[in-house]
DNA sequence: GGGAATCTACCGACCGGTCGGTAGGTCGAC
DNA sequence: GTCGACCTACCGACCGGTCGGTAGATTCCC
């Protein structure tokens, strides 16, 4: 009975975030009142405010459950691969099944508020994102030195992989043309693959030299 | 000296949009006050609103000026280049430019607002926006046409190369460990030449076949 | 087992302050 | 003497947040 209480208690605040999540991705941070949130949860502000403590509260608590969310569905998924390429790809295969799904509004207003929170809040969530960015710089890093890439610089590649993987949130329609899949496959070869050497020679001028791409070592068998 | 005062008023207005952009792109649009934009401009808000017709209207200027900005600084500037590649080489990098040149809080609002206009307002930008989404579509399906590059979804491409470029505005810092110039140097490179094949072989094995990518045909000499 | 005490969840009413926006007047330049 | 630029003064609505109060379930004591 206790605990079952406690479980209530604790699902109950957890849609009360889900609502204002909703709300605030929806409307944006500051075109959303407290008013409305309460509305939304069929209480009244005052009510409202017998579950949180404010509403800078509110965003940092909503932010900190998508920082959860991520790191659990996507970072701890792919820390332990040993082959650092297989480790980004398919960390950027799980990123963008995490934006694309509807299911992570949270996250959403991690990537549009990203300036909203103030002070040690704010310092907070960017220690989190922080780490997430090292990761993937110590990833190409030593993607590097291991030669499976080319020498790039790792910050500018971190910042591109995240910049193409949380764009999407801006443009993607899940009922659109193109499927999470198709986006996920397509986006995970145009970085890691890229642009040059068609594969199979479509248009090829008969002389020039047109070569099937091989991974030099270290068999990182796949697609 | 009839058009000397229209070219005044028409300066004044701009520095209003200006200081406007200023504070909207630090503190978001639905945090900034009119009173707020109007003490910047070391007026009262009544005297604000003598050369505003509203804030939605202010929002809808400052960023039809900013498309403007963009338009003549890349648009115009790449849209006769013959071939495709080079055309989005040079694209990204003036737009990386643009980017990263603090000179223009105008784009950062267009893209950080992406949904706070309504209506038509928001038609008319979204329509402006989606016209560039085309034709970077449009020259990656040339691209690939003439086997250029190999063959890739165009609408994925081209929001990959949005979303590296665009998302600059959430992580560069103007006097950070990177400069502009390099971080728009990495990027087209990344995007064009992609991670694997090192150009020059660091580790490979020695009976692998290693080799001197050679673009197929087009000679487009460039590094 | 029953009544008093207590607690949780919530409400209506209200706080000081700010919002976007306006009416009407002043004043200096042409 | 008119006109545009700008002011003071103000509007109704709404903001985030708090107040005293209460219905109903739970707990405690006898």
């Amino acid at each position: 009975m206790h605990s079952g209480r406690r479980q209530d208690d604790s699902e109950r605040y957890r849609a009360i975030l889900e609502t204002a999540a909703r709300l605030i991705c929806e409307r944006g941070y500051e075109g959303t009142s407290m008013q409305e949130i309460a509305a939304a949860c069929r209480m009244t502000k005052a009510g409202l405010y017998h579950h949180v403590q404010n509403k800078e509260q509110l965003l940092f608590d909503i932010m900190s459950y998508g920082m959860g969310a991520f790191e659990q569905q996507v970072l701890e998924q792919v820390r332990e691969i040993p082959d650092p390429v297989e480790r980004l790809r398919e960390c950027m295969r799980l990123n963008i099944h995490l934006v694309t799904g509807g299911c992570s509004k949270e996250v959403i207003i991690i990537l549009h508020e990203h300036a909203t929170l103030t002070g040690e809040a704010r310092a907070f969530i960017d220690g989190r994102k922080k780490r997430y960015v090292r990761f993937l710089e110590d990833s190409f890093s030593e993607a590097v030195r291991m030669g499976r890439i080319r020498p790039v610089q790792p910050t500018v590649a971190a910042f591109s992989f995240l910049g193409m993987v949380l764009w999407i949130y801006k443009w993607f329609q899940p009922d659109g043309r193109l499927s999470a899949e198709q986006v996920s496959h397509e986006m995970v070869e145009l970085l890691f693959t890229g642009l040059v050497s068609p594969p199979v020679a479509a248009v090829p001028a008969p002389g020039a030299p047109v070569l099937s791409l091989v991974p030099s070592a270290a068999g990182g068998g796949e697609s």
